[in-house]
DNA sequence: AACTTCACCTACCCATAGGTAGGTATTTGA
DNA sequence: TCAAATACCTACCTATGGGTAGGTGAAGTT
């Protein structure tokens, strides 16, 4: 049927996904290959064989994720209205498929365990999704002469309700309860579409 | 000077402390006991030796830090005003001190990695911490008739910005430096302050 | 048909993981 | 003063970590 090329092709997809669901949930140093490999009923060294090292396999699924941010990012630039851009760049980030689940997860992974890596490595893979969103809230009315630091500061309280919430979800399913969560997940777009804009249209502290 | 049961007592102060900070930056799959017992100039078995496996050690650190955030509860009770007393406590969290933002990172780290070993053991340290939140914005004017889902999505929200933060500082001074962090950090509280407060005073979306 | 490429494998290496067994040496209470 | 308790140690166990070496065999190339 395919080729050995498509095969191969399919395979690294097959690991790329499976290692993204993996890191998302127990984080880089919570995975070794060899589950990885497991998963799929592959050997260790067919996942080494694709990409080398535990490490470019981690880089590997970072970078997918920054290519969907950025994907995400040109498709709220329809709107006109730079707040409506940033509040729908946010939404849009928020958990309702798995996959979008893991991308919140692996965000708040790179913030919170990565720094010594990234700083060693040299590559921030967020850097350039940061800048984007202080570019973002800058471009609103009324943000226009905020400091940057003002800006970043506001970023980053947002991106924390953001991703908190898809983050901690399933933590709070087992405290709460399903049936709780489960109205709280509906809700949540809706609130968190208020809070930014409250946030926006307050305008900045300095 | 100290009596054999002081200098244990020390010993597993000493132990606990590093302990906190190692798994706060690392990670409970991050750290090992023999680096924890090297970082004090121990051997890995005295370290067990106060806490019998590293499990009960990381336990050992939740249960200091929910005991803080009861006693910052307890500290901030003092006010009159229910908005007040719940901003308070949220900007007490926030990070100027290393043991904050080390509390600030665990309790992110409790969320995002531990559901499966918390489930297994059935224990949710940060449940009464959760819950005590609600109860303090349903306390709130205009708030008390607010759903229960309603309230926690709000919570999670406003607890994201806080921790995402502190969380967040020493990666973000990597990405944009030293200088402009330092500013960003000094100003965050009033800013947090202020979000908190809109975010009530604009009261429930239901 | 012969040769190259390459996807994926088995076998292995060394370091480290968490943890047990069984000391030693000092304090402490009878 | 002497036995019990205990703080902390060395030595060691088994499992697993990331990674290398060196195949095997099928797909593609000439």
């Amino acid at each position: 049927m395919a080729s050995r090329a498509e095969q191969a092709e399919l395979t690294r997809e097959r690991i790329l996904t499976c290692a993204r669901a993996l890191f998302a949930e127990r984080g880089f140093y919570g995975v070794s290959t060899a589950q990885v490999a497991k998963a799929l009923e592959l050997s260790k060294q067919g996942v080494l064989h694709h990409f080398t090292t535990k490490e470019k396999l981690y880089g590997a699924v970072l970078r997918q994720i920054a290519e969907e941010l950025a994907t995400l990012r040109s498709e709220v630039a329809a709107s006109d209205d730079p707040a409506e851009q940033f509040t729908d760049y946010l939404v849009a980030m928020i958990a309702d498929t798995p996959t979008k689940v893991d991308r919140a997860r692996l965000l708040m992974r790179e913030i919170l365990d990565n720094r010594a890596r990234a700083q060693a490595a040299g590559i921030w893979y967020l850097k350039p999704f940061l800048e984007e969103l202080v570019a973002m809230v800058r471009a609103v009315p009324g943000w226009s002469q905020a400091g940057y630091e003002c800006i970043l500061a506001t970023v980053i309280q947002l991106l924390g309700a953001v991703n908190y919430h898809s983050v901690s979800a399933p933590t709070f399913h087992g405290i709460f309860g399903t049936e709780t969560m489960t109205k709280v997940d509906s809700s949540f777009a809706n609130e968190l579409r208020s809070t930014v804009g409250g946030v926006l249209r307050a305008g900045p502290s300095n």
